[in-house]
DNA sequence: CGTGCGCTTGACTTTTTTCAATAAAGGTGG
DNA sequence: CCACCTTTATTGAAAAAAGTCAAGCGCACG
């Protein structure tokens, strides 16, 4: 596929006419990275903002001490590192990939002006946005008012849903970096999936984790209390 | 002054052309309430958004056994509940008055069509919206990877920065909500104040805070160790 | 003048992290 | 193909941070 295609199949761009896809294609820079190399660092100054095409990208924010929180962990076809783009200044955080990656960059002037002339453009992301606020609106909802065992009903119940139903469910994440998305430390993971499986909430097995008490998943998740 | 130029001296508005400013005032909704009242609920329909004119509100989440946890305080000029307007759906938070308050309400359907012929409306609600994810993504890296020392220290200083400098900072709100601010309970949040105050940091008399360690505030906040 | 709310303090519990050790898994080079 | 090394995951014991419960104080407000 050529690359005004592609970057017209990005939901991002859903709807534009063609002669701006190709007026980003003028633009647009393609990139291959490597598993865990750094896409950008935390303060860098931001001169425009990425599509992932292929492969997954990582945003987080280390501690002091190295501690990790992953904010968001990004596919094909979703847009990261915008923030700078319309508030100016540097990134909030930082993104590396997590496999080998295709990556497009807008750079920041070209994109602001062709969202001046768009304003489809402008209300689609908008809605990223907005939903990128949600989800942080509820990612803060979990540090602050519930414990990891919560957390984590809430990541299977996820998970659960994102298969359609199934119970059969498979990590596509290591569980170091499923704990540094549930703000917590891999020890701590991994006892409470200890717990829960000794209570026979779930059974685990590697990387795949079966539900067993749908139910039981549900009431934690909701911040339920006494596992 | 009248509703027009009220509105048009709201920095969301900042640059719009007179005869928009007049098409807004047509759709708005102004309203006042009282200290303590709520504006919406988290889940609720939304159906647009509000602009605080004179008061405070804050947004925020509950849990199921009632603990609170504040995700912003908004105060004149300054937009809340967008969200919906742009990704559909519900409000993902609840919104109340801190004291008695003038709002404005915009209603969704009649926004959207003034921001798809005005761009430059849509670019400063994305800056609004950036800025937003922004103090999130700050909220989140506190609330995961910092302990409630250094969170407190980081707000002590933004007070002292937001009174350019002054060490003697005067709360303008309870404790309490301070504490839900911070993502802490009342008992803790005054556990550290007085550590800090017989570590010599700072002086606390009632609502008032006198900085007395500007540096070794500044350390604690980034994540230091050891208090 | 009492009632209630905001704030503080103490004693205790729970949750989570830290540190350390071990085990299992996966890939690399000989 | 195997030994080796790194990464990933698990477990135990102990420490630390924060939360719960309960009590008490002071002050504003009715």
């Amino acid at each position: 596929m050529d690359l005004t295609s592609t970057i017209a199949a990005i939901p991002l761009f859903e709807g534009l006419p063609r002669p701006q896809a190709e007026d980003l294609t003028m633009i647009v820079l393609e990139q291959v990275l490597r598993k865990g190399q750094i896409v950008f660092s935390e303060g860098d100054e931001g001169i425009g903002f990425y599509v992932v095409l292929a492969g997954r990208v990582k945003v987080f924010k280390l501690s002091m001490d190295g501690k990790e929180q992953i904010l968001h962990i990004l596919g094909p076809g979703e847009p990261f590192g915008e923030v700078p783009v319309f508030s100016g200044q540097k990134f909030p955080a930082s993104a590396a990939t997590m496999e080998e990656s295709r990556l497009l960059f807008f750079p920041r002037d070209g994109f602001v002006a062709l969202i001046r002339r768009t304003p489809e453009l402008a209300l689609n992301m908008l809605a990223i946005l907005s939903r990128r606020l949600r989800r942080f609106a509820s990612l803060i909802e979990d540090l602050s008012l519930k414990e990891v065992p919560a957390r984590l009903s809430a990541y299977l119940l996820y998970l659960n849903n994102a298969n359609r139903g199934s119970r059969d469910l498979t990590l596509d994440i290591s569980k170091a970096q499923l704990a540094s998305l549930l703000g917590t430390i891999p020890e701590t993971l991994s006892r409470i999936l200890t717990k829960m499986s000794k209570q026979g909430l779930i059974q685990t097995e590697g990387p795949r984790i079966r539900i067993l008490d749908l139910v039981a998943l549900e009431d934690l998740a909701e911040a339920g209390g006494g596992l």
